[in-house]
This record gives structure tokens, C-alpha cells and sequence, in this order.
DNA sequence: GACTCACTGGTC
DNA sequence: ACCAGTGAGTCC
């Protein structure tokens, strides 16, 4: 006698094998456990979805296969797991498989069941031996024996917080003590449910240590040096493993992640925090393309956890989402909590706008700017420019022929790089050294065309050549981007530069503009914003308001550094549109203002938060079959109006037609997209689920056998 | 996605 | 004769 159970294993999303499979097993295996199974000729991690009565049709007990073994020693995963998991795959048209095995940490798929049950062994010893930490020595009561004393305003979303069921925007300006109120937040959870666990995502993993650091100063004397734990794909798989061993077992109360933390195994858990809810980076850009904001709200629901999503600049979905009650508009589902006011009166940066127009052309540093930048050197104040662009020269250009450092893999412009003299492609990686002459002509004068970090830095310093600090010294000037930052320890270095003093000018991309406190910086200039206010990018707005507004943010936020020096911190921007209202409403630091009227556009529009979309992409050598491809099956899709409930849903949604995507072709490959668009996120669900079946038929008819592949991207960001 | 197998064209 | 490389098909 045998049970019949399905599993999910690693599966592609478009094979013909999505759903679990089958396999038998002498005994009965609890859903959620962990099992190993063969597959093809491989044996393959999986885990048990469900046990059924019968095989399915057309499986019997001569062609289903036997489990080969479970991990023992790993709890099955809860029902709440497998019910985010599920409703992720289906939500973002995946294989559940693809999905589950995914969220696991990658060792554990490695790892036979015998190699697992050693290192589980050696756990449980170690666990075993050491007394546990030196609880005694915190006083009961308060939550934390090293917390900070709030404000009022932070006092005041506490105890909404507290009081209200949620989902919760907490709406707080850069410096207002967002990261103080999670910290409370937590710290009344764990003290008064000893089982519970916390969630804290952040975007990026260049913001994991300073958080990681400043949840061990405040909750490991208490709880335990195991009791914080981070996870994030910039660790060692052995390191990723044993976080996610404490977080699945209880032992780890606290988890700090990215956007994959939203899958950690966690039974207790109570809290679910997303700092800078906003940041593009919750969203994953392949494979399964989830946004792990939208995740933890639904996790949130799944296991009865709060859900605090926090920002300055919140996206406009959740800004939407948590508008208040008015007389004919019941207001949205989430709870707005808002801090306006700065910790300490450190004040808001003062926001001066340079108009260009007024400057000679191709001015790079306005003589305003540089003499403020000059001036906050004088004094020994840090100054931080920044620009969008890494690199030396996004383009190469020829003047004779005109002949440009295009990809010859790519539609995109290869970027030159100074510092090692070459020419590489920021898609496809395709590098060569900077040819002597023009490969076209064979002239000799080849200039470069436009300006990057690296030839900013460089242009900065000839500037303030001559420019001395207080102590005498000339003037030190350092650039963070992701070139500078390509070795381990090297952002943390540098940021240590910055920190120490060291540096009086900082150069680099938006990546220093998130997160970091720079606490001696007085002054911040964005030297080139303009790009992002007409973009065909409807959200590009968005980020580069939040982008600047954070980027203020930065400035001043030693309140008693800056009263020692006397001087207001400023953001400075360099615009050819001084008088837009984006800039204005960032003098105001008004973002009520700014969301207000794009989301009034968004509705004019016709666009998200007011309406849903996915994004059909396929992949061919010409873009010829990838753009038939989504025609075809966009034609087939008035078919499905046959099926039961179909045809109101069909009526609801609309096809756009196939579009090369705006990077057109990478690495050889030709993109095209096609856009999908409802007025309801069911209507729009609804299709998709059915739709999967024609992409799949379309693409197994003899026309486009040519296509290399395609994938859903539901709710995307950039179209 | 990972794997195998059958088939290709190239080389010794 | 013997391969590396490639495309198609399968996986319970």
C-alpha cells in the first residue's frame, strides 16, 4: 500500500510540467516536509503539497515513482508558507515549483539528506553546549533596557499602531525616526510574546549591516546573539542556510532581508516591516517577478501579521492606498501614520535651483554651485555631488564620420571607461579597449560625448584645484558608484572616508544618495536631474522626486553639526526647468503636494494605482518572430470568451499591440512587449490564468519556432 | 531549468 | 573514428 503524494519540485514556468508531481511513499508525509525525489535522472530537492486519494489520470503504480528519502531533522513548512508561495506563483504566472524552490536557501537543494542530517546534528550540539545568553542582566518591563526616548510624534504612531489592525503607512520624512519607531515596534512584540518573530526588509543589501548592527545593539544582550539574523543574496550559501534555519526553527526573532526575506520560513511571525516601501528594488526583476512590498501585505493577511511599510516618498500606490475617509470616498485600506517634523530641529535642507538656461552652454558646474561647494570646503563641511551616469563618457563619438561606441551586440552605445581605458556595454557586458583610432575612418581625434561619474570626479578636481580646507590641506575628492565599488569591503571603506572626514567632496551615483548618514554633509547637488521629468516612463517622476527628496535628506542630518557650523544644509539643482512644478513642490519638501497631482494625471490617464497592467516580453533573434509571437497569441485570446465567465472578463481587459521593447536587442537577442491593461486586478488575474494556455499553444505552432521565450511580468514597473 | 539523445560538421 | 556543439524532447 502506497500514498500518493504531489510535490513540487523545480520545474520551469512554460514546460509542460508546472503543476507538483506524483510520487508514492510507503508512509504518510505531512504536507510541507521536505523530501528528495528523482527526477529524469537526477534526484532533486522537493517538498510534499499535498497527499491525494488516487493518481491523476493516466498514472499508476508501475509508472509513478518512490520518494528516495525526507530531510529529516527540518519541520515541515507551515500551511501559511505554502499558501504564499501558492498564491505567488499563480499571481505572477509561474510554476508553483519554480516558486517554492526558489524561496528555499539554494544549499539546501544541494545537500543530500545524509549531508544535512550531519549538519543538523552539529547544530543541535552546538545549540546544546553554551548557557543561554546573559538574560538576567536586562531589567523586566521595559522593552528594551537601551532604547531611545521617543517624541511625540513617533509616540503617536506608536500607539495607532498598536491600536489599529493595519496595514500601516508610516509616512515619515527622511531624519523623522522612522527606524526608531520599527525598533519600538518590535521590541513591544517580542517582549510580550516570547514565540514571536519580526520581519524587516530593506531594498538593498548595501543597507543590511548598518541595520543588522543596530538591531544586535538593541536586541542581542536581550535575547541572544542567534536571536538576529540576516537574509540576503550577497551572503555565503552556508551562511544563508543557517539564517534560514534559525528563522524556520524560532530560534531567530528578528529577520533582516531584501525582497527575498518575504519568503523566510517563519512561524511566528507577528510583524512584517518594509522600510523604503517605495524602492524599485522590492521589486525582482527576474524569474518570478514579484514585488515583495505586495507580498508582505498579503503575507501580512496570511499569518496574522501587522505590516508596516514606511518611506518619505512613499510610491504612489500606497500613498493611494492609505488616503483617509472623505464624504463620498471610503478611503483606502491602509492606515496612514505620518512624522513630519526631524529628530532635533535639524530643519529640512534648503532646496536652490540653478536655472541652466541662464548659464553657457555645456556648463557642467554652475559658478554658483561651485562657489558654494568651495565655500563648504573652506569651512570644513562635506559637500555630495551626484549624477545618474557611471562611467567616463556614455558615448564615443567620432567627428569626422561620425561614427558612435555602439554595442555590436546590443542597441545601446557602449560606455567609456577612463580608468582602464575600455569600452564596455552595461547590458551585455561586451568590453574592449578604446581603439587608438576611429574603427570607421581611421581618424585619430575620437572624443567622448556627454559626461559620467568618472569624468565628473575628474572635472570637479580640476575646479577646485588650488582649493585648501581649514587645516591647509588641498581639497580630497572621492567617487562611490558601482565601479568603485566592484570588491568586497570597498563601499564600506570608502564610506569610512567619508565618515572619518577624510573627504571633503563626494562624487557618485544615486547609490550614495540611499540609506547612508552622512552626518558631516552640508550641501547635496544633483547635477543633471532633467531626464527623468519627460520620460516615456510614466513612474520616472516618481523615483526622481524620491530620489532628490532622500537626497536632501542626506544634508544636515547632524542637527548639531550644523548649528555648530552655523550654516543651513542645502540641496542644489542644476535644471534647464527651474519652475517645474516637481521642483517646486521639493522646495516646499511637500510630497502630499507632488503625489496629489500625479495621481490626479495617473486617473486622468487612466493608469496604476487606477488601473492594472502586465507586460507580455518575448524573446527571438529578429524582432520580427518575437513581435508575431505576441500578436498571434493576443489574436487566439477572443477565444476564450467560450469558456464559463470568460467573456465578461475578456471585455474588461485590453491587448495593446507588440512593441520592441525600449533596449531593443541585448546581447544578440531581439525584445518585444506587449502590454495588458484592466480596470480590475481580478479581470486582469482571471485573463492571465487563462491566457497561459495560448502563450503555450502559440508557441508550440511551427510559425514561431524561431522564439528563444517569453514571460508575464505582472504589475511592472518600467514599461 | 537540467538533462539526455540524436544529429551535425569538423578534424585527425 | 572521434569529438564539441546544437536543437528537440522529457521530466511524475
Amino acid at each position: 500500500m502506497s500514498h500518493w503524494l504531489q510535490v513540487a519540485v523545480q520545474t520551469p514556468a512554460h514546460s509542460g510540467v508546472a503543476g507538483p508531481l506524483t510520487y508514492r511513499n510507503a508512509l504518510p508525509l505531512a504536507p510541507g516536509t521536505l523530501v528528495r525525489v528523482p527526477l529524469g535522472t537526477r534526484e532533486v530537492l522537493g517538498i510534499v503539497w499535498a497527499e491525494v486519494e488516487h493518481p491523476p489520470e493516466g498514472w499508476s503504480e508501475a509508472t509513478t515513482r518512490l520518494v528516495a528519502g525526507t530531510l529529516e531533522g527540518v519541520p515541515p513548512l507551515s500551511a501559511g508558507w505554502r499558501s504564499l508561495v501558492a498564491f505567488a506563483a499563480a499571481y505572477y504566472q509561474r510554476a508553483l515549483g519554480e516558486v517554492a524552490l526558489a524561496a528555499l536557501p539554494p544549499q539546501l537543494r544541494d545537500l543530500s539528506t545524509v549531508q544535512l542530517a550531519r549538519r543538523m546534528k552539529a547544530r543541535a550540539r552546538k545549540a546544546a553546549a553554551p548557557p543561554a545568553p546573559a538574560e538576567a542582566s536586562a531589567p523586566d518591563g521595559q522593552a528594551s533596557s537601551n532604547s531611545i526616548a521617543l517624541n511625540d510624534q513617533q509616540t503617536l504612531a506608536l500607539q495607532q499602531f498598536h491600536s489599529k489592525p493595519g496595514p500601516f503607512l508610516l509616512f515619515g520624512a527622511t531624519g523623522s525616526g522612522k527606524t526608531e519607531v520599527y525598533l519600538h515596534a518590535v521590541a513591544e512584540l517580542l517582549a510580550r510574546d516570547p514565540d514571536a518573530q519580526a520581519l524587516v526588509m530593506v531594498p538593498e543589501i548595501n543597507l543590511t549591516p548598518q541595520l543588522e548592527a543596530r538591531f544586535r545593539a538593541r536586541f542581542c544582550a536581550r535575547y541572544g546573539e542567534d536571536a538576529v539574523v540576516s537574509l540576503h543574496s550577497g551572503m555565503t550559501n552556508p551562511q544563508r542556510l543557517k539564517s534560514w534555519l534559525a528563522a524556520h526553527g524560532g530560534a531567530a526573532r528578528i529577520v533582516l532581508g531584501t525582497r527575498m526575506a518575504v519568503f523566510a520560513s517563519m512561524p511566528g511571525l507577528k510583524l512584517i516591516v518594509v522600510d523604503e516601501e517605495h524602492d524599485p528594488s522590492y521589486k525582482q526583476q527576474e524569474g518570478a517577478r514579484y514585488s515583495a512590498r505586495d507580498l508582505a501585505i498579503y503575507r501580512g493577511r496570511l499569518d496574522g501579521a501587522k505590516v508596516l511599510l514606511g518611506s518619505a516618498t512613499p510610491s504612489l500606490e500606497s500613498w493611494h492606498h492609505s488616503r483617509p475617509a472623505t464624504a463620498d470616498d471610503p478611503g483606502g485600506r491602509y492606515l496612514r501614520l505620518a512624522m513630519p517634523g526631524r529628530i532635533g530641529n535639524g530643519g529640512f535642507a534648503k532646496v536652490r535651483r540653478v536655472d541652466m538656461n541662464h548659464q553657457p552652454m555645456k556648463t557642467v558646474f554652475s559658478p554658483p554651485l561651485l562657489d558654494a561647494i568651495r565655500q563648504r570646503i573652506a569651512r570644513g563641511e562635506q559637500a555630495m555631488v551626484f549624477l545618474n551616469r557611471r562611467g567616463y563618457a556614455p558615448v564615443l563619438h567620432c567627428a569626422d564620420c561620425g561614427w558612435k561606441s555602439e554595442c555590436p551586440h546590443c542597441s545601446a552605445f557602449r560606455v567609456f571607461h577612463k580608468i582602464d581605458r575600455t569600452l564596455r556595454c552595461h547590458h551585455c557586458g561586451f568590453t574592449e579597449r578604446v581603439p587608438r583610432a576611429c574603427p570607421a575612418c581611421g581618424n585619430i581625434d575620437i572624443a567622448p560625448l556627454g559626461r559620467g561619474t568618472e569624468r565628473l570626479e575628474e572635472h570637479l578636481a580640476e575646479l577646485l584645484e588650488g582649493v585648501t580646507r581649514p587645516d591647509g590641506t588641498p581639497v580630497r575628492i572621492v567617487r562611490i558608484d558601482a565601479d568603485t565599488t566592484r570588491l568586497k569591503g570597498a563601499l564600506e571603506s570608502q564610506l569610512a572616508q567619508v565618515h572619518s572626514g577624510e573627504v571633503d567632496v563626494l562624487v557618485g551615483t544615486q547609490m550614495i544618495a540611499k540609506g547612508h548618514d552622512f552626518r558631516r554633509i552640508t550641501l547635496v547637488a544633483a547635477i543633471n536631474p532633467d531626464g527623468a521629468l519627460f520620460s516615456s516612463d510614466f513612474r520616472a517622476p516618481e523615483r526622481l522626486f524620491s530620489l532628490l527628496m532622500q537626497s536632501a535628506g542626506r544634508a544636515g542630518r547632524d542637527a548639531a553639526f550644523v548649528a555648530a557650523q552655523d550654516s543651513a544644509s542645502e540641496m542644489w539643482i542644476q535644471t534647464f526647468h527651474p519652475a517645474h512644478p516637481l521642483f517646486e513642490a521639493l522646495k516646499q519638501h511637500d510630497y502630499p503636494a507632488f503625489a496629489g497631482r500625479e495621481l490626479r494625471e495617473r486617473e486622468v490617464a487612466g493608469m496604476p494605482p487606477f488601473s492594472f497592467q502586465a507586460l507580455v516580453r518575448a524573446e527571438a533573434r529578429t524582432q520580427e518572430v518575437a513581435q508575431a509571437f505576441l500578436n498571434a497569441a493576443s489574436a487566439a485570446a477572443p477565444a476564450l470568451a467560450a469558456q464559463p465567465g470568460l467573456d465578461a472578463v475578456l471585455a474588461r481587459v485590453t491587448r495593446y499591440g507588440a512593441v520592441p521593447m525600449s533596449l531593443q536587442r541585448v546581447a544578440n537577442v531581439e525584445r518585444a512587449q506587449m502590454l495588458i491593461e484592466s480596470d480590475s486586478r481580478m479581470a486582469l488575474q482571471r485573463f492571465l490564468a487563462a491566457w497561459q494556455d495560448v502563450l503555450r499553444q502559440t508557441r508550440a505552432q511551427p510559425a514561431h519556432k524561431g522564439l528563444i521565450r517569453w514571460a508575464v511580468d505582472v504589475d511592472p514597473l518600467a514599461i
